[in-house]
DNA sequence: TCGTTATTTAACCTTTGGGTTAAGAGACCC
DNA sequence: GGGTCTCTTAACCCAAAGGTTAAATAACGA
């Protein structure tokens, strides 16, 4: 379905959500704990879980009081397929992969939402 | 750059820029061209084929009065990389992408904006 | 030079997106 | 039960996105 594509896309058009998800990468994690590196208001950051959600990336699964957010990588499978439609990219460079980590993980929040002090 | 990807996203984004792709991957086009097949106005489609442009996914060239169209496969390749950095996806499946055309291109194009008559 | 074709710019409208704060709903602990 | 922790809902704000029509620009063809 096209609208899917819609949604993927435009959920990864958001830096805060990339980075969410690349944090997701590496372990599931509650809402706070995602929240935490971010400068920006937990219900801020609920929305952007939520925008994943919709689009399938993530999948949240309540367990007591605490929401656990889970990588749902096969959401992106259809929107690499068109991609690669485009032409042959890379069969996986991980190198690449890792620079963009660098520049997009928690750390490089900052840059997201440039504010000193 | 983050803010790359950013841009690349959002132009993919929307259905009838991922259509105007699609049709760009058969030859280069003229503007009134591309715009043909749709449902809205030229100004719409050329709001459109500029966000195109500033994503790098296209380029436009003029010559004479009419200003070319043509794709920019190569503005993928990062988002591409970005994206396989959460799974293996298919070595180019080029069957499942024939099904995204079909549903994209412009007899798609209903589809997106559906009005009868 | 004049009308026509190709495309963009300007001005506008409405919806969506990303953020805020304040209040609410559940689950936990004592 | 009362306080606390986790998360969402509600109400709001502002900017950006996607569309419109009307007017401007620029190249062509006669």
């Amino acid at each position: 379905m096209s609208q899917d594509l819609d949604q993927v896309f435009a959920a990864l058009a958001d830096p805060t959500r990339r980075a969410i998800l690349a944090m997701l990468l590496e372990d599931d994690m509650a809402v706070t704990d995602v929240a935490e590196p971010f400068e920006m208001s937990l219900v801020a950051i609920s929305k952007h879980l939520g925008v994943l959600t919709a689009a399938g990336l993530i999948s949240q699964e309540k367990r007591g009081r605490v929401k656990w957010c889970k990588l749902e990588p096969d959401a992106l499978r259809d929107a690499s397929i068109w991609m690669q439609g485009f032409g042959q990219f890379e069969p996986v460079n991980l190198d690449a992969f890792e620079r963009f980590l660098q520049s997009e993980l928690p750390d490089a929040v900052e840059g997201v939402t440039p504010q000193r002090e």
